[in-house]
DNA sequence: CTGAAAGCGCTTACAG
DNA sequence: CTGAAAGCGCTTACAG
């Protein structure tokens, strides 16, 4: 539409009186134009309303900056964290991220990395559809590179950028010991995703080195959502394994853990100890404040915009990097440790505690 | 890069024993090429492994499909649920949105706004950064639509789609009186902001058509965050004009407030009556759940892309259209409404309630 | 330091 | 129904 009207380096030559390589040249800043020239080049683009026509600029250098962002479900928090992440790495980085929501939908992620390939996109970000396999990522030998983000797929060797999650579960795990508790479950999520496997491997980890039985009715797989949390510590106060603690696979859950507390009169941090995984911007102003797993999901999005940005400029394209992180355990009250001291025991209904901390 | 590697439509000809006028019809769908030569210029396709070059057929045809999508801070939930209905509602209509994070940063805003007029983007959705004014959203003639989501622009007659503020704000002010309170506060955001100012109007109204009267000192500005809306609650309950119920700015707003209830012992719907606004997913899974007006902020989303398609295909650039929509009154436990009956007064510890609700 | 020519990969009239 | 030619708005060698 509106294209056509706009002005074009010829329009501008003309009016500075210079050829069309001049005015390109000064448009991409290049030091081999004379400064009067340059200015009065400058000068004829403000008088003729000129708009610079990347996608023309990019049809002839064969170099687009776009950066495919495919996110699994942007109406998560983790993942719109994620998301501003890396869009902010990539504004910086001067490259323009085309966004796609898959919503955990195959088919629409297929469709949305045909249309970025077709627009030529320098690399993507994905973060994989549940249920996607290594096929559904076999691209065309001229596609970009693909980085994987906080979800690795079976016998797909694509960079992946993600948290260190059996290490982060373990960490959890490890604290829910040490604070004295014996029966310690596991809220999960979907036992498809390696996230999930990654985290229960870690929890399992702890307890083992604890001399804990890893008992099967300790684990409770349930929706990643606020709604999932809540009715997974349902179930398990109403289960024979009578946990007095939880691991939850995120932030949501713990919420949601807390909160089906809440609806019974009891508290998370005194009458069970809740830790989480994520820490999302609410973690900290939940009620009690969560304790959980750091995974400094913005800095993630940085590492995954920069790695990116490696395999864009480096030689060949790289196999199998795995970079991690993300994986600190921040103490605050849903655990107990605040108000038992770090060895002992929850016991039930400590006087009141104080203060809450970000 | 790898876009010089890519077989061309001259490639497909070639492969097929066509003309590339062909091959193009093809990739278009057109029905006046024969069923045989579209099948073979389709197996030729495969066999050169083509890839459409969208930024080569976008600058012939002079038309992209690109939309801009202008958020001021994805990380407040209501922001990224906008975002997921507008990149919903753009993929359905084949547009690609080109996706930038202002973080309410002015500079931010204007270079991204450039950027995507040189990308040649069909239309753009703002959400204007705090303290944008009409100067800055003064674009060149030949620029696309842009549509106002959700904050106005004194001065500025580009269309908007937003909620309806004031009515939401009433129907919430409302309710609170209809309960009985006669001290209500109103937790607010940014004064600058239309939004703050609308929805603090529509309070007013109602508390003046009660007979109430406006006290300056039931006012208290926060910042648009949980934490905001905690220590608003925190003031208000030290405050000489001791509210005794509170119409929030924003579903965040009213969480934090919940929350510095909860860490007095206190409890929303019991003790103080909150209502919030915008029915983010995490309203109903907040304990207590809250009551809030519900904004329908996808469909909002949708609507702001309905809108765009309309000023793009439609005849002129219509000027000053302004949507409006979402100020429907969610009844959950935050205001006490299920505790006492719609007409009685909210009293201090009523007895224990039970189910909640989504 | 600047200019004239060619071409990126498509689509668009225009013929036939 | 299909082909040969021109051109979208840039940048890229290549001269000078």
């Amino acid at each position: 539409m509106s294209l056509r009207a706009r002005a074009t380096v010829l329009d501008i030559a003309r009016q500075a009186g210079v050829s069309r390589a001049t005015v390109s040249l000064v448009l991409r800043g290049s030091d081999r134009i004379k400064p009067e020239t340059a200015d009065k080049v400058r000068q004829a683009m403000k008088e003729v309303g000129y708009v610079y026509n990347r996608a023309a600029a990019n049809l002839r250098s064969a170099r687009t900056n776009f950066v495919g962002m495919v996110m699994s479900d942007l109406k998560n928090p983790f993942f719109s964290e994620l998301a501003v992440g890396i869009e902010d790495s990539l504004y910086r980085l001067g490259l323009t991220p085309i966004l796609a929501n898959t919503n955990d939908d195959l088919a629409r992620q297929r469709q949305v990395l045909q249309s970025m390939l077709e627009y030529g996109v320098l690399g993507v970000i994905l973060s994989p559809a549940r249920a996607t396999d290594a096929g559904h990522l076999a691209l065309p030998p001229t596609a970009p590179p693909v980085i994987l983000a906080m979800r690795k797929i079976d016998g797909c060797d694509l960079p992946y950028v993600g948290q260190d999650n059996a290490s982060g579960a373990r960490k959890a795990a490890e604290h829910l010991v040490a604070l004295g508790h014996t029966r310690i479950a596991f809220f999960g999520g979907d036992p498809a995703i390696t996230t999930q496997q990654e985290r229960y491997r870690g929890y399992c980890e702890a307890l083992r080195a604890a001399g804990l039985p890893l008992l099967p009715d300790l684990l409770f797989e349930t929706d990643v959502t606020r709604d999932g949390g809540g009715e997974a510590m349902e179930r398990a106060m109403a289960s024979a394994a009578k946990p007095t603690a939880a691991v939850c696979y995120n932030d949501l859950i713990a919420i949601g853990a807390t909160r089906a507390l809440a609806m019974r009169g009891l508290k998370a941090g005194e009458d069970f100890a809740i830790v989480g995984f994520d820490n999302l911007s609410e973690a900290k102003d939940n009620f009690p404040p969560l304790t959980t797993i750091d995974a400094e999901t913005m800095a993630m999005g940085d590492r995954a915009a920069q790695i990116l940005i490696g395999l864009i400029d480096g030689p060949a394209r790289s196999t199998a990097t795995a970079v991690t992180g993300g994986s600190r355990l921040v103490v605050r009250d849903s655990c107990g440790a605040r108000l038992t001291g770090r060895s002992g025991a929850v016991s039930n209904r400590v006087s009141s505690r104080a203060s809450l901390t970000g």
